[in-house]
RNA sequence: GCGGGUGUGGCGGAAUUGGUAGACGCGCGGGAUUCAAAAUCCCGUUUCCUCGGAAGUGUCGGUUCGAGUCCGACCACCCGUACCA
């Protein structure tokens, strides 16, 4: 048998998609448009498993909706600019620029061998002057819009390379080059304010109902719009105030401590005279700047002399703790503890030994004997032990205590977030400049216009302790544009978040010398469909719908939502491997004994370990170009739609592709070596057709309503597990019965088109073979005839008190007395019956029939 | 720590959203074909069992005529946690 050959045969179809300009698109308001996107790869140098899926899925959903008649924008690009250049940079002595421009390259030629739909004419790379330059534009935009101001802000200090690293260089408070302690520094950097938009991102998000539920939440809980009480305390023997936010303002007769953050004001004014405490800040310093590192440290605090005067308990202080579980960047970074009714309070009272007074008692709680042990009580009830506010229930309580304080201009009720203002400025070669000139005179001074873009110097040395940009003897000195004196260059670059929160605007009109066009926006946007991983559910996405509100009030657009669907997927697992030495082994230097036995090329043994996401650092991955090199690119893309939903975790395994490989070749036989002779293009459907012939023919029909619905729904895996079963069905076909031939032909032609959005390759080849002259790329999506969806009979199940006894075949939306009678008299039913009692029967139409005994 | 998710045969998963648990595939077992192998095809395959049944969807409990699906508690693993992208 002539084998299926991938080569050769996927080379041609994608040459003949390019020849026939198949996916080269044209803003078109006379047709409807499908924008389908995935989230753009970074240029590491090679594709990986997880590329390969999230192209797969987006590939799928494109040329899906092109069969279906839409006019659909399908882009790639490239999110260039970021850290692992700059890593490269330094280990093996080639710029960033040029690493980065090479990765690209090869990975494009490895994008293109899997067969995709892109207008690659609409290719964007974000490391180019050609697209940073819009970025500079909107940067100054936003300025002008009041959207951006510049802040004092902490990041992590290597005292020793005398750079700032990010959260993932900083492993146990120690630099992961150096391994120097951390230390946190205060910088100037620029702040975009996404928290102007906090409300409207917060109800958005109602609106997106093609969302995942879950990043919705996500969203929602990052935002963290919270209700409550700014209360200012004041301090025994001080004029200023301590001021305090909190949720709780009901529990404030159980207050027993106040703390402040290590980083706040009033705890650097201590410190100065102050060493011990001065220690103890440098100790919470240390920390590194992660929420996860700090939030799990255990809780430290310092007590530091002084007291606040209980607010609604006369006569009563309260001692002032620096802690490090208290964050500057939430409410005030000032907090008034309430062991009773906060957990991390709890925990901070029975370290210090502080006061533990109940004020909220659960319903059907006496009073009198509730107390807290080890478990704060966070949940409803009655105030007690509160003075005036006895007997409330929390939320009255809050009301009366607010009033309370604003009556007495103590405080006032506040609505707070979560969501912090967004910091744009790294201090980082490989970015995009920021566009701002710094003045002594004149101040932060924007790039005029007319100088954009603002390009990166290539002629950097990279490897050097600190930023290169900074360090460069000649580009940062320039002349103030507002009064012509000396002034230097902002030397940070954006966070590369920024880049990818408008390429999808950009794709829209990608040659453009502004942003994009507005029309092209208008129409194309938003993106229909959006699919990438569920890590980027909270920054990335929230920073996009940011930007996209800001690029609207700055005129850029007019819309506020970028993606009006969104798909996320699951990661790529894979077995792991070690040798004797505990070392993580590739899985191509794996050995497999005939009994399944493990070595290494040297025979020692090799442990296998569980199924983890494919990383480099366990050596747990399978290159893409290898299978697509062995197996064809329709196999590969097959293997990652069957079997796993989309947004699960998928668990490559040798025996999987191996399978999918099988299909591939056995879908090519249906048309190569056919079990029997199909019938002539354009033959008429005969009047004669044998019953089991005719059931495969309505199967044709159900599957291909099935297939769309699965399609359209993502449960891609279903998609596939209908095709094989048709596939199946068609294998079964007799060729003595009437109308095999015609109904063989029905069914195979069928699945080549079915097959188009995954396996595009063969899909071409069975079409052709089967005798076609057009391209099944450029073929309509067939239609289910509805007559032929519906059996006559259905199958019935038959319980007795919820266990199954039986079954029984009838005529769809038989009378249910009918129905019963049948379930009764059957043999089974009765036996089990006997002599019992039959106290009811349930009967739900066409589904089944319980019988109560 | 906090926020979010996932958990079904030996394995990946399906189950019309409260109605016959295990579709489809992988693996495995048996058979056919072959000098032999590969490939291919056919049959079987949740577990236990006294062959009539019994148990079974991470664990424990609840609601219901009926629970993988709903409710409560717990366990394990994964994602995010604002400078990885």
């Amino acid at each position: 048998m002539p084998r299926y050959n991938v080569k050769e045969t996927e080379a041609k179809w994608q040459k003949q998609w390019d020849a026939q300009k198949c996916f080269e698109v044209e803003h078109d308001p006379s047709r409807p448009k499908y924008y389908v996107l995935e989230m753009f790869p970074y240029p590491s140098g090679r594709i990986h498993m997880g590329h390969v899926r999230n192209y797969t899925l987006g590939d799928l959903v494109a040329r899906f909706r092109r069969a279906q008649g839409f006019n659909v924008l399908h882009p790639m690009g490239w999110d260039a600019f970021g850290l692992p250049a700059e890593n490269a940079a330094k280990e093996n002595k080639v710029h960033p620029a040029e690493w980065t421009r090479a990765n690209i390259a090869s990975m494009r030629t490895q994008l293109k061998s899997m067969g995709l739909s892109y207008d690659w004419r609409r290719e964007i790379a974000t490391c180019e002057p050609d697209y940073y330059r819009h970025e500079q534009k909107m940067f100054l935009d936003f300025l002008k819009a009041d959207l951006v101001y510049r802040k004092e802000s902490w990041v992590n200090w290597d005292p020793v390379e005398h750079t700032v690293l990010a959260n993932e260089q900083v492993i146990d408070g120690k630099g992961w080059r150096s391994g120097a302690d951390v230390e946190k520094r205060k910088l100037a950097q620029w702040f975009l304010k996404i928290t102007a938009y906090a409300d409207d991102l917060l109800s958005a998000l109602d609106g997106l109902d093609r969302w995942p539920e879950r990043v919705r939440i996500m969203q929602h809980n990052w935002i963290g719009r919270s209700e409550g009480a700014h209360i200012a305390f004041q301090i025994a023997g001080r004029d200023a105030p301590l001021d305090v936010y909190t949720t709780r303002p009901d529990t404030i007769f159980g207050a027993s401590f106040m703390a402040i953050a290590a980083n706040h004001p009033l705890a650097a004014d201590l410190a100065q005279d102050n060493p011990a405490l001065q220690d103890f800040i440098t100790q919470c310093n240390r920390m590194g700047t992660s929420e996860a590192a700090i939030e799990t440290a255990e809780k430290l605090g310092f007590a530091t002399g002084l007291h606040c005067v209980h607010p609604t308990i006369e006569g009563e202080t309260l001692p002032i703790y620096v802690a490090n579980f208290v964050l500057m960047d939430y409410g005030t970074g000032a907090i008034f503890g309430c062991p009773a009714h906060d957990q991390r309070d709890l925990d901070f009272a029975r370290k210090y030994d502080l006061p533990v007074r109940p004020v909220v008692c659960p319903d059907g709680t006496d009073p009198a004997t509730f107390s807290i042990e080890n478990d704060a009580y966070v949940g409803p009830g009655r105030i007690v032990n509160s003075g005036f506010l006895n007997g409330l229930e929390v939320d009255a309580a809050k009301s009366q205590i607010i009033a309370h304080f604003e009556e007495r201009g103590m405080g006032k009720r506040q609505v707070n977030f979560r969501l912090r203002d967004w910091g744009v400025s790294r201090q980082r070669y490989w970015g995009c400049p920021i566009p701002i000139i710094h003045c002594d005179a004149c101040g932060a001074v924007p790039v005029p216009e007319d100088q954009l873009p603002m390009t990166l110097p290539e002629d950097v040395d990279i490897d050097v302790a600190g930023n290169p940009l900074d360090l460069h003897p000649t580009w940062k000195h320039v002349a103030c544009p507002s009064c012509g004196e000396q002034a230097v260059r902002e030397t940070d670059t954006f966070d590369t978040f920024f880049e990818s929160s408008w390429y999808f605007a950009r794709f829209c009109s990608p040659a453009s010398n502004i942003a994009f066009d507005k029309d092209a926006a208008d129409y194309w946007l938003p993106v229909d469909q959006y699919i990438g991983g569920i890590e980027h559910a909270v920054l990335h996405l929230l920073y996009s719908r940011f930007f996209t509100r800001a690029m609207k009030e700055c005129g850029y657009l007019s819309l506020d939502e970028p993606f009006a669907g969104l798909q996320t997927q699951g990661m790529i697992c894979h077995e792991t491997y070690k040798n004797q030495d505990g070392k993580w082994m590739f899985p191509t230097d794996v050995v497999r004994a005939e009994d399944g036995a493990l070595t290494d090329a040297n025979g020692n043994a090799v442990k296998r370990g569980r199924s983890e996401k494919m990383s480099k650092s366990k050596r747990n991955v399978v290159d893409p170009e290898e299978i697509i090199g062995n197996y064809g690119a329709d196999t590969a893309r097959l293997f990652m739609l069957s079997d796993s939903p989309p947004d699960r975790d998928l668990d490559w395994t040798d025996s999987g592709i191996d399978g999918a490989w099988r299909y591939v070749n056995r879908l090519w036989r249906l048309v190569d070596e056919p079990s029997l002779p199909l019938a002539a293009t354009g033959d008429p459907r005969p009047t004669d057709i044998a019953n089991s012939t005719a059931n495969v023919e309505r199967l044709v029909h159900k599957t291909i309503q099935a297939v769309t619905n699965d399609l359209e729904r993502f449960h891609f895996n279903k998609a596939v597990a209908r095709i094989r079963e048709l596939s199946n069905a068609l294998e079964g076909l007799s060729k003595n019965d009437s109308g095999a031939p015609w109904v063989m032909r029905f069914g195979v032609e069928t699945i080549s088109i079915l097959i188009g959005p995954m396996m595009p390759h063969l899909a071409e080849e069975m079409w052709h073979s089967l005798g076609h002259e057009t391209l099944v790329a450029e073929t309509a999506w067939p239609v289910a005839d509805t007559s032929m969806l519906n059996d006559e009979t259905v199958t019935i199940g038959v319980q007795i008190n919820g266990k199954l006894r039986g079954t029984i075949d009838i005529a769809k939306d038989t009378d249910q007395d009918a129905v019963k009678e049948a379930a009764l008299s059957l043999e089974n039913v009765q036996s089990f019956i006997g002599d019992k009692e039959v106290r009811k029967v349930i009967v739900v139409p066409n589904r089944i029939v319980n019988v109560v005994i």
